[in-house]
DNA sequence: TCCTCCCTGTTC
DNA sequence: GAACAGGGAGGA
């Protein structure tokens, strides 16, 4: 289930071997894998990929178009030109000056892997670019829920999913992404952890990093958003930034499918405190650990270490 | 704001 | 053979 530390292991995983390449040919095996810009799909024969990045749980790849593709009129190229209306973020920098973007999500089960030339296609595989002698690129996918759009600048500037997220949370500092919570959590009726869950709060929390971070900050998860003080929001920004920066470095979380774009696993899953210990003693306190459904997701926490705000 | 759906492999 | 895993869209 990569969230932002596995997406963000990817990029780093995959970006060395795949930027600087030509795409030859893109293989759909799986169609509703395109969720947008079909009709952009021949343009990427002879596209060069110019980098890979991350924006929330969205992993990008910039594509520079074939000189023979570079002026072809696109059907909404006029809107292309125009300003988006009330987008809360521009294009990141890492897409630099490019003609195209893939947008790939990778939902629970979405991988990628460079093969060798002549690959054929495994079980779960959905989409492949082929690189030539640089080998294939493969979307793998079990459970088909992970998607890539393609699209330009100015379609991805005027996709109400970007333009909804809400800010980077390793981009600013514990302050001001406190200052940012507090905001934006005033006058919620919902629980903490259905907020920090919801991307247009915070861009790249799933259920692993919103349960380590609230037990790191001693919250309980159940707590009502609005509730929670000033002080438990520091506390809150400070745990989430410490575990999504520590699971970086131990290259994220494997439960069951996660690798990265080498194949490796992450070691992460050994440092959960909460996730996935139902019933397993509290490392604090030592009590057992309870568990419950939020937003339909599996909670789990410590009811004495983690204070509930009402 | 909360529920259902999408999907398949694993576990109970 | 049912329960479970869960991000986000869409609907009540």
């Amino acid at each position: 289930m990569p969230e932002l530390p596995e997406v963000e292991t990817i990029v780093r995983t995959l970006g060395p071997q795949i930027v600087g390449k030509t795409i030859e040919s893109v293989t759909t095996l799986l169609p509703k894998t395109v969720q947008a810009g079909t009709d952009l799909l021949p343009l990427l024969e002879g596209a060069r990929i110019t980098n890979v990045c991350r924006r929330a749980k969205l992993l990008l790849m910039a594509l520079r178009l074939a000189p023979k593709n570079q002026h072809k009129p696109t059907p909404d190229a006029k809107a292309e030109t125009a300003a988006p209306q009330g987008a809360a973020y521009c294009l990141p920098a890492c897409l630099g000056n490019c003609d195209l973007i893939l947008a790939f999500h990778l939902k629970m089960t979405g991988s990628f892997f460079v093969h060798p030339p002549g690959t054929s296609p495994l079980a779960h595989t959905r989409l492949i670019f082929d690189l030539g002698q640089a080998g294939r690129i493969f979307f793998d996918d079990m459970r088909t829920f992970g998607y890539c759009r393609v699209m330009r600048p100015g379609d991805l500037e005027r996709w109400p999913f970007w333009t909804s997220l809400g800010p980077e949370p390793l981009d600013i500092s514990p302050e001001a992404l406190a200052a940012h919570f507090a905001r934006s959590l005033s006058g919620r009726r919902a629980s903490i952890k259905t907020s920090l869950l919801d991307q247009t709060v915070v861009a790249g929390v799933g259920n692993i990093y919103a349960d380590e971070s609230l037990f790191a900050a001693r919250i309980d998860p159940r707590s009502h958003a609005r509730a929670v003080p000033e002080k438990s929001l520091l506390a809150l920004a400070k745990a989430l930034q410490n575990v999504l920066r520590q699971s970086i470095e131990e290259c994220g979380s494997s439960i069951r499918d996660y690798r990265d774009a080498l194949g490796n696993a992450g070691a992460f899953q050994n440092s959960f405190a909460v996730y996935g210990r139902k019933d397993a003693s509290c490392i604090s306190c030592g009590l057992a650990l309870a568990s419950c459904k939020l937003s339909g997701r599996g909670t789990v926490f410590c009811p004495k270490c983690q204070t509930y705000f009402e």
